[in-house]
DNA sequence: GTGAAAGCGCTAACAC
DNA sequence: GTGTTAGCGCTTTCAC
């Protein structure tokens, strides 16, 4: 293995100059710093992380927390995540909830608390006040991406404007059955948020004058099937006759799409559908949609590290809004009129 | 910062009985061990990896190199991997190849030669001499996932097998115009993965004394509106007329189904499709497919890697080839008779 | 601008 | 079975 006092014995300097050309810290004579970097790239020589961390107190390595990873949102804030932190110079270490039970407390307990990471990110995951405390007791910072977490920094959307925008959308073009498919609201994804999309569909409503029905609200679980599922129900039921929905997510509203067409119903014609996504299958469903743009709040949460880490800790703990945007495509259109047009 | 010799002294031993009773490694008295164990939780006490990374050599984290981060494929092994990892007290670093062109020299050349890892699991990654080189130059074990690197030890599925079995299942259902829906060439998946595939259809076409006809084959990329596009090729053309076709993925075969039901083709009757994979949507669509098992795969990966860290390094380069299952569903069945049924 | 040397916090010989 | 101690390979004062 080849050390820094080998670079240093072959540039003819110590190696404390070694350390400083190298790292970029403190000065050193522009000639210098050119021999020392030539005599590194002879030798193939790069810095022992171990050695480096363990003199500086840094491990260049952040912690991301997913609690799943067969999702298309966790997979991108993660990509989000990793490409700026490669950026930064540091690497990701991924922490995956979906196995065993007790994985969590494995996690936050054992490895987490290891000093293996400078910082973490937990994505979409409701931390306990202790899981908190220890993170910070440590002195790592540590930020949320998708919903707050009590004192924690954290980037997110706005989960009741997403739904209120499309349900507006569906409003403007003249709806005004519009029903609502949602989160089970103790499911899974937690933070509240598909009581918060759910609030957005009524907001809208009720500024338009509508009092949001409660029968039109179906519940799900986030897949394609639970949204067939549960458009299957809503329908089905001849009450109910909606022209329109709002989906909480692509992926159910997908399913909402082919369930309309399994039962002969025309969309956009019979029934306008939009998600909340942006989901890499919506184009090829023709599906209008919210984009929320999870690779950029991956980046964002680690800038809102990067900046922790760095200086003075403590601003404030910033809660990051990040934008959202309607992309309409051919899931929505006019209502078709109730009765046959008169020509 | 709580460390080692706090704890000695709390318990009254010397800090080598501490690190031996906290790691496991050597022989200390059953009543000692205790001792220090109690201590160690009375003071919150975490070894610190970077120091004892740089006494042992090792730094208990792996990382994993995947070409891109949104695919079923990618994100099912890297759960296998990282459970499989975490049971053995390792870490994940994730690396992702799918941002910047220069990316993969930057993780290559920069952050695996970095020392933070002792060993690099490669997920459907055609690795160049001079990549295997440089790690094992490093003394840095490897494996590969999902096809062959020459020198290097590797988990995958029989390409060939995977379709051939898919196809005997057509073939054994009375089908004899069966077309094929594969991935181009020299599209991103490398590893002749597309070219297995492709033969194995044409191998069981053969046995069965078929020749397989290139106007039934058609390439895609692995997506499903690719695989819908492609469908529509094959499906309009008046002069193929394919009963079945077998589709190198999931995702593909989905999109297949889909161009099936727009041109008014009913699955099964009208057109068999069985795909490879068994994605999580397979059961919605009701698809026939070969599953493989991808997050074995990354299990079965980590536990290579884990004997090669271990032992006497150097077994044989064991290529391990995992199992696959064919699964009947809905997709599937025998063809419609040419003319109608005489009842 | 550069060098000498004292750690960083643990592990592993080697003694006993 | 347990203690002593010499590193592991860097970074960073502190001198010069």
């Amino acid at each position: 293995m080849v050390g820094i006092d080998d670079v240093a014995r072959r540039a003819g300097v110590s190696t404390a100059t070694v350390s400083r050309a190298l790292s970029g810290r403190g000065h050193v004579a522009a000639a210098t710093r050119e021999r020392v970097e030539e005599a590194a790239a002879e030798l193939g020589y790069v810095v022992s992380a171990s050695a480096s961390s363990l003199a500086t107190g840094r491990m260049r390595n952040i912690g991301v927390v997913v609690p799943f990873l067969n999702r298309w949102f966790y997979t991108s804030v993660l990509e989000g995540a990793q490409r700026r932190l490669m950026q930064y110079g540091y690497d990701l270490t991924l922490y995956n909830l979906s196995g065993a039970s007790n994985e969590r407390s494995t996690v936050f307990e054992q490895f987490l608390l290891r000093q293996r990471v400078d910082a973490v990110i937990a994505v979409s995951l409701e931390l306990s006040a202790e899981e908190v405390d220890s993170l910070h007791a440590l002195g790592k910072p540590l930020v949320g991406v998708g919903g707050p977490i009590r004192g924690v920094p954290t980037v997110s959307i706005d989960d009741v404007g997403v739904t209120r925008l499309a349900t507006e959308h569906l409003l403007s073009l003249g709806h005004t059955v519009i029903g609502h498919i949602g989160g089970d609201v103790d499911a899974e994804m937690s933070f509240h948020m598909p009581t918060n999309r759910r609030h957005g569909w009524e907001d809208a409503l009720r500024e338009a004058g509508l009092e949001p029905r409660p029968e039109l609200y179906f519940p799900a679980v986030f897949t394609m099937e639970s949204g067939y599922v549960a458009a299957k129900q809503m329908l089905g039921d001849p009450r109910l006759r909606p022209t329109a929905v709002v989906v909480a997510s692509d992926e159910m509203a997908i399913g909402v799409i082919l369930a309309a067409r399994d039962m002969g119903l025309d969309v956009p014609r019979d029934l306008s559908v939009v998600g909340i996504d942006d989901h890499e299958l919506a184009p090829f469903f023709g599906l209008t949609t919210v984009a929320q743009f999870p690779e950029q709040q991956g980046e964002r949460a680690v800038e809102l590290l990067m900046r922790e880490l760095d200086q003075s800790r403590e601003d404030e703990p910033a809660n990051l809004q990040l934008p959202f945007e309607l992309i309409v495509r051919s899931s929505t259109s006019r209502p078709r009129p109730e009765r046959e047009p008169r020509d």
